[in-house]
DNA sequence: CACGTTCATCAAAACGTTTTGACGAATTGG
DNA sequence: CCAATTCGTCAAAACGTTTTGATGAACGTG
């Protein structure tokens, strides 16, 4: 490796006078600077930025902790990320906790030790979380996408607008016996979704004479859930030809899940939408491609990606700048982006209407 | 941060002990050390990697340069290089290249300058790699993923084998009119995959009077291009109810692609597998959520991920035991899986049979 | 022309580690 | 009981940068 001495050596100045030279820092005169690119451009010098870390105290490197890349909301959340991280010239430590609270911890430790200049945190699990505390503690910038936790800055949808432009749309087409396959239960996620649902139903069947009946599921954001729990309702007599009064549309809290359920329906020979309405819930490509397309929730993936970034590097600048002020109890600020319905093939009225 | 200096005098021992304390390089007498661990314990002492791998001249860490994370099958083995990497104590820092040589060129940069131990790299794309070679040149161990490339250790899967399981099958149920839906034609992978179903149906119906109709489609590796292309093949006549002499079956060279055509093909009303049966390859979680679910070739992601760490972390030992030596021409080890044919209901006997 | 400025450059310290040569103290062997 | 060895520890150098106080040369000013 070629380090600055040996620009220094063969531009004939000082190491010093390098460093000016190449940061701006103070005004070095023209040709010396042109002899220092030159050399630089030579010998393909490259400032070794563990080096510039351990002087400068920054590293220009984020952590991204993410439950599981398998999930493609995750993965197109985690590309954005890394897009816009790479703009703004930081480079991501990818981490994945796979929704273990021990690897969380770990993977702490090493970004940590790697003085990463912040965090950016998918929750992906309910449990109040002691990696992030212990994040925060030790004053290192995080941002929490994805989930809203109070008292740190994060970036989020409107879940429960999400959830209410469905409910508007199914009450619309006359659907009041609906079945929500939510994630895990304790996910704000799932419950502001749920939320939003269940409100814009009672309010729309409110003072009709139409009750308003939501059957609830909870599980985890995965395919399988939603193939299980509906042929384990089929299985129950709650869906399927033989039962009476099934509900006439199934949301799922995520489009994995719509994807399972879809996939389930098919083999229950339950028409999607003609019998039963489907709705999803994060607008995943594949949404469009299935058959029927699906109805669902489009996250802003690149607008959520772009205001995290920005967050979190504000938030290190700061910490920069104060870097030995009291710790002065910030305001967490949090983003939230508006989701958008996209209607698709999957919904219909309610059968018998 | 607690550095190992606030160690040294909370156990009142000198820095060095520490260093020996906690590395084991030389023994430490238990007292003392018990002395030590207790400092670093009550003062939650972290080890700055930053130190370590400036003296070390070794970061424990990797580059990963992916063309994609939106195509589930490189975030599944991003995924599964992750894993792998931790647990061997290395980190992974993410690149997303999106196919851009430019892009590439400037990850180069910040991985070299950031002193990632090695590299793991998917081409993506045909273009002989620049960025590729200047890594190389500058001695930084690289393993290739997914491609084969003369000379550079890689590993990849036996795509002419997977080619051949497809031909062998649609053979034996008759299809010798078949519409290839290839990714970009430069592609090894393509190539390859295509020369297996070619030779397998060749010999199959070798000596039969059956002639073997292969139409060949190129494009990229993205679902857009299915959908299109079939849309496309069926305003040419070559695809539909109308057409004489119709492919009866469909071979896209990745999962994405088929889906995108199997989409098309809905539309367009040809019954899968009825009319036309369809062939994906690479094994992703959702094409068994398809409907009909898709016959694919099963890629062994987290195989693929163990042995390209392992294949890297060796070459890193060796450049690491003989840093000083002359760059010896050492041999290319690539690592070579088998892949499986999994057949679910996209794929039926050839119509008219 | 002497004086204070500005300008360009240099030398040295610092960042947090690991590594290694050195040095007393304790232990062993004859 | 003295020499030789081992043991435990320390101090200092090194890694590749940035930062900053110092220094000398050129310059404008009165």
């Amino acid at each position: 490796m070629t380090t600055i001495k040996d620009i220094a050596s063969a531009a004939g100045v000082s190491v010093s006078t390098v460093s000016h030279a190449l940061s701006g820092n103070r005004p070095i005169s023209e040709p010396t600077r042109a002899r220092v690119l030159a050399a630089v451009a030579a010998l393909g010098y490259r400032p070794n930025k563990l080096a510039q870390g351990l002087v400068s105290k920054t590293t220009r490197s984020l952590g991204l902790l993410v439950p599981d890349l398998a999930n493609p909301f995750f993965s197109a959340m985690a590309e954005a990320l890394e897009v816009q991280a790479h703009e703004r010239g930081y480079s991501v430590i990818l981490c994945n906790t796979n929704l273990d609270a021990e690897r969380e911890a770990d993977y702490l430790d090493v970004l940590l030790s790697r003085q990463v200049d912040g965090l950016l945190y998918f929750p992906g699990t309910s449990v109040p979380n002691r990696a992030l505390q212990a994040a925060l503690e030790k004053q290192i910038p995080v941002v929490v996408v994805d989930e809203q936790i109070a008292h740190v800055p994060g970036v989020f949808v409107d879940n429960v607008g999400g959830g209410r432009q469905i409910g508007e749309l199914l009450a619309g087409l006359g659907h009041h016996r609906i079945l929500f396959l939510g994630g895990a239960e304790a996910l704000p996620t799932v419950q502001d979704r749920l939320r939003g649902l269940r409100s814009s139903l009672y309010s729309a069947f409110n003072g009709t004479d139409t009750a308003v009946e939501l059957l609830l599921r909870f599980g985890a954001y995965r395919a399988s859930f939603g193939y299980e729990t509906v042929h384990d309702c089929a299985r129950e007599g709650l869906l399927g030809h033989a039962a009476v009064d099934a509900p006439t549309a199934i949301v799922a809290a995520n489009d994995l899940i719509a994807l399972g359920a879809l996939r389930a329906l098919r083999e229950l020979s339950i028409q999607v939408p003609q019998e039963c309405s489907l709705v999803g819930f994060d607008g995943l490509e594949f949404t469009m491609l299935t058959t029927p397309s699906l109805t669902t929730v489009q996250q802003p993936t690149g607008l959520i990606a772009n205001s995290a970034i920005e967050l979190l590097i504000d938030r290190i600048d700061v910490s920069l700048d104060h870097r030995d002020d009291y710790p002065a109890a910030r305001l967490a600020p949090q983003v939230v982006h508006p989701v958008s319905l996209v209607v698709r093939e999957s919904v219909a009225a309610a059968p018998g209407r």
